[in-house]
RNA sequence: GCCGAGGUAGCUCAGUGGUAGAGCAGCCGAUUCGUAAUCGGCAGGUCGCGAGUUCAACUCUCGCCCUCGGCUCCA
């Protein structure tokens, strides 16, 4: 048969010679789609199923021979998977860039990632800023040569043979784990040639609007006792406008970064006397953090938590006895010992909540227990990872720990998620995204818990999500190994994802503790256990939402709402009477009795990004009036301070954003 | 922890083998001012810490601490 049937994705049917590339067909379609192709998705047609398909569909190149019946579809810059194979081609420049000015280089792997691509390289001498320019050059050489991305197959001993006579020792090891087949495939561009499964752009002509970013030390497949690579890191988009779209994203995540707020805005610190990783919390922060906790507090009572508080350091036995000196000790500080006995700060609250679950006899009638506790934890995370708030060593979680029935699980897991909601709206988040972890079902000897613990647990978490029309994405083999969980990511004001809340399923602790209710039936069983995070840890949350709102705080939360500028000294009086005024009606005011020019005062107050100026001269002590300006919208004019004082109560109390 | 880059006044940064400078912030004084910086003066630093080389080290060398970008990990 020398005629194959290519269907395409408006259902049309084209007979084409066997052998005939996506390309010509393109080309036949219209001379347009085929300059825009980048590279062609094929699947299964109606007559012989594609063999090398892993699933239904792969991405192939377009002078790809096609040589069975399939359907095809032309992919240009608007498909999101084209993006990835531009990108891959991109790496590929960098490579042959890399290897025509430093020959001796060693090549790890090069992917496409979600801004670019990166490539690695072994190399004695570190690149240098000066190198990353020679090399930006010569990419920028070798792509204006529309160098064509060629696929060629050589044998598995060829392959090896190539590698071994270069000296490619990482790539050899690749070919010799990742070469199922006889044969396998290389790509040339220009003088350079790669291992790879492809597929690539057809030429280099397109890559051009790319900026080597950092070079950055990697280790060989990720594992700490391989060799460190370097690797190249770069942005890659399909027109300079995205690029240049994405680099100021990168200003503006760099304007918000809660590090440089934190010290502009004076709301905290880490101090190298103290140790890397502890955060100080000044009197601006620490006003914040007191207004989000207090919200946080009278939502749990009204939501039937209780509160409970319990040590920061217990006996190290405790820990043996949940496990944690067991699969947790990396994490851990060093115990400490007093009095013969060793104490452990603690890296997790729930064991703390456990006792007190313990303390009395439960019965069926006292569960659910929902025990709450802003605890602080401390962990030991290595040096090089700590970030800010982001990730530090103490920390304070929102943390909660709810014992159940099996029959109240549906019930708690839906009141858990409608209180992650009501985070996320009060702190002006309005898009997310939720995953449910389950385990490997193929590998339960890598859990604790039944079968029917984990599927009930799982059915129960999948159920809730759908009856609450929360979409989520299951991922098989996340799960911890004492439970399943759901975790919610919010989605910041520009864009990023933030791993907050956590809802997780433990089958371990309750065992490992004997914990245990009397039931209806007079016998003692085991209750069910939750743990679950909100904010996830204070400190993080406060990071993420200086970042979310770039330190200009709603009203609800600004440390100083409103900034009183007197026009002079004149007026110093009518100044501190306002003051006082706002203050008994319970405003957190700041009086700028500087001896400064209004629009000093102004600027200042404007930096501090505080919500509210009001602007008191001659004229305003006059009138009774106060004139507003707003940080955003300016000016707004003389008003009544009663009316002033209304209106920002009801925005305090509806906590606008 | 590892690779790379850094650490100079409260902040942002300049600087040189001969023991340091600017702007802003601070303090003092003048000015009494209308919506993003009034003017002048003063004060402020063991140049991250510790060794070594040198007649002399902020500068060169080594070790350590901390920060940043990654790897890895994660609330």
């Amino acid at each position: 048969m020398d005629q194959i049937h290519v269907t395409l994705p408006d259902g049309k049917v084209q007979e084409v010679p066997k052998g005939t590339t996506p390309l010509e067909i393109a080309r036949k379609i219209s001379p347009r789609l085929a300059d825009a192709a980048l590279v062609a998705r094929i699947s299964a047609g109606n007559g012989v199923p594609n063999p090398n398909a892993t699933d239904n569909s792969e991405l192939i190149d377009l002078r790809r021979p096609l040589d069975y019946d399939v359907k095809l579809q032309i992919l240009t810059e608007k498909d999101a998977d084209a993006l990835y194979v531009f990108r891959h081609s991109a790496a590929h420049l960098l490579a042959a860039a890399v290897t025509e000015l430093f020959p001796d280089v060693k090549l790890g792997i090069g992917p496409p990632i979600d801004t670019g691509f990166f490539y690695e390289f072994l190399r004695e001498e570190p690149f240098t800023p000066e190198d990353l320019v020679k090399i930006d050059a010569k990419m920028r050489q070798l792509a204006a040569q529309d160098l064509p991305n060629e696929r060629k197959l050589l044998s598995k001993p060829e392959a090896i043979e190539l590698y071994k006579k270069t000296n490619q020792t990482f790539k050899c090891e690749l070919v010799e784990e990742k070469a199922t087949e006889p044969v396998v495939s290389f790509y040339t561009t220009g003088k350079f040639i790669d291992f790879c499964r492809g597929p690539h752009i057809p030429s280099t002509k397109r890559i051009t609007a790319f900026k080597l970013m950092s070079v950055a030390g990697a280790y060989w497949k990720g594992q700490e006792a391989n060799p460190q690579l370097q690797r190249i890191y770069a942005a890659a988009f399909y027109t300079q406008k995205e690029l240049d779209e994405y680099l100021h994203r990168l200003e503006e995540a760099k304007r918000r970064d809660h590090r440089k707020l934190g010290v502009e805005l004076d709301l905290f610190s880490i101090q190298e006397e103290a140790g890397p990783g502890l955060i100080f919390w000044h009197p601006k922060g620490g006003l914040i953090r007191k207004i989000m906790e207090d919200w946080l507090r009278d939502e749990l009572l009204h939501r039937g938590y209780d509160l409970v508080a319990t040590p920061h350091i217990m006996k190290l036995d405790l820990w043996k006895t949940s496990g944690h000196t067991g699969y947790y000790r990396e994490n851990m500080f060093g115990p400490v010992e007093v009095e013969k006995t060793d104490y452990q700060l603690k890296p997790m609250n729930c064991p703390g909540h456990i006792l007190i679950y313990k303390a009395r006899m439960k019965s069926y009638r006292d569960l659910p227990v929902r025990l709450a506790e802003l605890g602080t934890v401390y962990r030991y995370e290595r040096s090089g990872v700590l970030h800010g708030l982001l990730r530090v060593r103490g920390f304070t979680q929102d943390d909660a720990h709810i014992f159940c029935m099996p029959s109240q699980i549906e019930s708690e897991v839906e009141a858990c998620m409608d209180f992650a909601f009501a985070v996320m709206k009060t702190f002006g988040f309005d898009k997310f995204e939720v995953e449910l972890s389950d385990w490997d079902a193929s590998h339960p000897e890598n859990y604790t818990g039944k079968p029917e613990d984990w599927q009930r647990a799982t059915a129960a978490l999948a159920e809730t999500m759908t009856r609450m029309n929360i979409p989520f994405k299951k991922i098989d083999g996340e799960a911890a190994f004492y439970g399943p969980k759901i975790d919610v990511k919010l989605i910041d004001a520009i864009g990023r994802p933030w791993q907050l809340t956590t809802v997780q399923f433990d089958f371990n602790l309750p065992a490992r503790f004997g914990l245990q209710y009397i039931g209806e039936d007079g016998a003692k069983h085991e209750p069910l256990m939750v743990h679950r995070a909100l904010l996830g840890s204070v400190e993080r949350f406060f990071g993420i939402l200086v970042e979310h709102y770039a330190g200009a705080f709603p009203l609800w939360l600004a440390p100083v709402q409103i900034e009183i500028c007197p026009v002079s000294e004149k007026v110093a009086d009518y100044a501190h009477q306002v003051t006082d005024t706002l203050k008994s009606h319970g405003f957190r005011v700041h009086l700028d009795d500087r001896n400064e020019k209004l629009p000093a005062k102004i600027r200042d107050a404007q930096l501090q990004k505080i919500p509210y100026m009001l602007v008191l001269g001659p004229k305003e002590s006059e009138a009774g009036t106060v004139s507003v300006r707003h940080r955003t919208k300016g000016d707004l004019g003389p008003k009544p301070l009663p009316e002033v004082i209304e209106s920002l109560t009801k925005e305090v109390e509806s906590k606008s954003q």
